[in-house]
This record gives structure tokens, sequence and C-alpha cells, in this order.
DNA sequence: ATGCCCCATTAAATGGGA
């Protein structure tokens, strides 16, 4: 089974490289994040066509959303509202594996702004409160013995060999100590394991996000890792491999974040 | 070295991204 992730940007703007990335990939399962579109005006038929028969998405107008999209069947699809707030940043949905069904949840965790301080930076303090409602909600309404898999834009680069220059990078948001220790605690709460560190060892660096602003983005290699695959302990032994698709990053009118690809093995 | 950008909304700015 290969599932994918990708913060897309725009899901209207780029629906003509989402079609690209699942000719090349053909995922058997599809999330992406930053959909920005209400679902009235969701391109559904595009991405139906290429054989995903099961959807379950959740937008708004402008900012955010989240989607996910299945060869295989989905049930109980969830949204789920948090820190109070109706902005389309989690959703749920039983994915009927072969090898057994697993509960996979699609988040996009807010950015956090430009300061890293919660008393002068409300978006700072929503992120934080996001993460640590994550560590709760998990452990409260689920299991660590559960068959599931979270991926999404995390908006947290954890290790130092996740972004270009940990030094650098210390005081800078998504990849400063407080976020990183609520994000550790929200790993921990239902024992998620990192299956794409999994393959790649943590003294290597790696990316999949690069800022639009940077002239050169390939050559200068100032990314972050901001999007991930975390899966539950039931899945360790399915895990088959990854990857994640630099090249996407040059194509034209690119996403400034690139897709990630997880294999596991049909039978657990 | 968060910066020179990009997107959506709405009408040439603004807010958000990270």
């Amino acid at each position: 089974m290969r599932l994918v992730t990708w913060n897309i940007n725009s899901v209207r703007l780029r629906i003509d490289l989402l079609m690209k990335v699942v000719e090349r990939l053909n995922p058997d399962v599809l999330c992406l994040q930053e959909t920005k579109t209400p679902d009235e005006f969701f391109p559904v038929d595009a991405i139906v066509s290429k054989g995903f028969a099961h959807h379950h998405f959740s937008g708004m107008k402008g900012y955010n959303g989240v989607a996910i999209f299945s060869r295989l069947p989905l049930e109980d699809g969830q949204v789920h509202k948090r820190v109070g707030k109706n902005d389309c940043r989690h959703i749920s949905a039983k994915v009927k594996r072969k090898g057994g069904a697993f509960e996979l949840h699609n988040i996009y965790i807010p950015a956090g702004g430009y300061e890293p301080d919660p008393v002068t930076n409300d978006k700072f303090q929503h992120k934080l409160d996001f993460v640590d409602e994550l560590a709760k909600w998990f452990p409260k309404e689920r299991s660590a013995k559960d068959a599931m898999i979270a991926v999404g834009d995390f908006n947290i680069a954890p290790l130092e060999n996740d972004v270009w220059d940990h030094k650098k990078m210390v005081g800078v948001v998504s990849h400063t100590p407080v976020e990183i220790e609520k994000f550790a605690k929200f790993q921990k709460s239902v024992d998620f394991y990192d299956a794409v560190r999994h393959f790649v060892p943590d003294d290597k660096k790696l990316f999949s996000w690069w800022s639009y602003r940077a002239a050169d983005w390939d050559t200068a290699d100032k990314g972050r890792r901001l999007d991930h695959i975390w899966v539950t302990q039931k899945l360790k032994s399915a895990l088959k491999s990854h990857e994640v698709l630099r090249d996407v990053r040059g194509w034209e009118r690119p996403s400034d974040h690139v897709p990630v690809v997880l294999d596991l093995k049909d039978a657990a």
C-alpha cells in the first residue's frame, strides 16, 4: 500500500501538478494540506477520475483545508475541531487495507507566525495550544494499541538535521525548543513512530520544504523537514520504503512543499 | 539569511505562509 502526503498550497491552482504526481507515484491513499478551497469548489472529479473512488475532505475559503483521497474504502470520516476553531486542519478516516485496517489522521498544524513568543504573537500561542491539544486528545480518544497513521504538514522540524543549519534556526519558528518539546509530547502520547526517519538516519539532512523567497532553492538548499508520516507500533513491522520527491520543488509553479511517500507491506 | 516570493481575496492593497 502506497501513501502520499503533500502540502499542495492550493489544490485548484495545482490540480495539473497533482495529476502528474498521481501518475508518477500511483498511490493508494493521498493526503493533501492547504487545499485553500471551500468543499463546493473542490476539484473532486479530476481526482476521482484517477481511480480514487473514496474521499473525505474539509475546506474553507482562502486558507487551510485538508483532504484524503483513497482507492481503498474509507469509513467513519471525521472532522476534528482544534482549540475552539473551525479551521479545517485535522480530519481522519479508517482505511480498509489488506493486512489490516488503520485510522488515518491528516493534520495541518498552524505555522505560528514570525516571533517565537506566545505573549506578543498569538499565532505562535495558537500553534503551541494546537500541539498541546493533539497530545491530550490522542491518548484520551484513541489508544497507542490502535493501528493509526498520522501525516501532514506539522510545521515543526524536530531534529538538527531536519533544518539546513541547526544553530542558525534554533530561534526561528518551526525549530525552537518549546515547539520541539511539545512536538515530542504529541508524538509520545500514543507512541507514534517516525516512519520516514526509520529509513533515513538522524545524522543525514532531510527536507520537505524550501522557501519561495530563496533565489536558488536547490543550490542554497536551506530547507526544513516540516512534513511528517508517523505510524503506531502496530504498523512498524509493515514499513517497506519511503521517498521524498525533492525534484517536484523544481517543477513550474511548484508548491513550496514536496510530496512524501510511504510504502507499507500488505501483510502486517 | 526570514529575505529578494507566492497564494487568495478583492480590487492595489492586505493577511498568511514559515
